[in-house]
DNA sequence: GGCAAAACTGAAACGTGTTCTAATCTGGCC
DNA sequence: GGCCAGATTAGAACACGTTTCAGTTTTGCC
């Protein structure tokens, strides 16, 4: 889809910070007014852009929403890179892992809830962030768990990844709390690493 | 929301033929057309009914949809009851069980791709069909695993109902094919149960 | 049987994501 | 410098979920 062709082919200067500045828009939109208050007019207003030029970086609002994620977590894998779990059980540092990305969550619930609503989309451009977004995710997660083989600990992660999306979109939706997020990742995984 | 309201305050015959007709609409267009051909001005006009009317009993088409995706659900849980799975380890019928489900799925999939894709909504009216569905996904579940002692067994069937769910959006979104749900939901009850 | 309240109808209207159009601008190439 | 293809712009237009409204029908009650 669009994003990609344009990822590929080497933005111009201006191209480049064009696209910047229709995502910056997007999370300010998004941190104080949540899902519904990312408009793609206001959008297109705040990034001092044409409506029309937004859909050439993104073919939809989502896969816009979805860019935006794939930044946050590419922020918050820096972050965690820079001061790794102490010590503990791997299943301890996995679940303090887990448990800073929620806190960060946490620090932004409107943002962070518009983000993971826009994972849920149908939209072809989503897959591109959401892959992005597991991929990163898996990245942080795969040292901790190196004492396991390989088949299992993918086994593992994948299972996890499952519990963490499913418990962000019940924490979204209004289903649960976003503490209870953490504590059933927490409870996953040490199940799972029993 | 309405439906509750609806479904407390018993219907007269008329308004429940109407429900029905309404639900029925809606389950034969996502059947042929999926969730975008689910276009509420044709439910209307295919139940008979005004436009009005169908938010006098679904606060939104998610809710509409979600409401649909209970009966469905309530389908197969008789229809599991009826045939309960064979023998083998407690593993081994939660597996079947599983695998039956998608089964079905698989026999319908735009309309269940539908259903699946309105449980992501995060309208209110959402979250009853949503809880009607987990509830009895878990009573199916539950006397398979019978075995485990309470706490261990809630454990289990959270971590499990997040991957079903998580693996359904999945395929829904089109990142994955239908045989892998069963196969990631396999994958997750057997390292669960092990 | 008649009456008030609630439900239903048909149709118009609204909001927002998305698409389209015609005019203008930009950037690379001779 | 002049030209062309593609990018950008402003704005109109479109699609579909949702809301609203005025008028009609149904329902429950005396």
């Amino acid at each position: 889809m669009a994003v990609e062709e344009l990822l590929d082919a080497a933005l111009t200067p201006r191209q480049e910070q064009r696209r910047r500045r229709v995502i910056k828009a997007a999370r300010k939109l998004a941190a104080t007014g949540g899902y519904d208050a990312v408009q793609m007019r206001e959008v297109a207003a705040a990034a001092d852009v044409a409506l029309g030029t937004i859909y050439r970086y993104f073919s939809s609002k989502d896969a816009l929403l979805a860019a935006a994620m794939a930044e946050w977590t590419s922020e918050l894998q820096e972050l965690i890179a820079r001061t790794p779990p102490a010590g503990g059980t791997p299943a301890d540092r996995l679940v303090e892992v887990l448990r800073r990305a929620c806190d960060s969550m946490e620090a932004q619930p409107k943002l962070s809830a518009a983000l993971v609503r826009a994972l849920a989309s149908a939209d072809d451009g989503v897959a591109a962030g959401s892959a992005d977004v597991n991929a990163r995710v898996a990245a942080i997660s795969a040292e901790i768990l190196d004492h396991l083989d390989p088949e299992t600990r993918a086994d593992v992660l994948a299972v996890l990844g499952h519990v963490w999306y499913s418990a962000l979109v019940g924490w979204v939706n209004g289903r649960t709390r976003i503490e209870d997020v953490g504590d059933e990742l927490e409870r996953a995984a040490r199940l799972l690493l029993a």
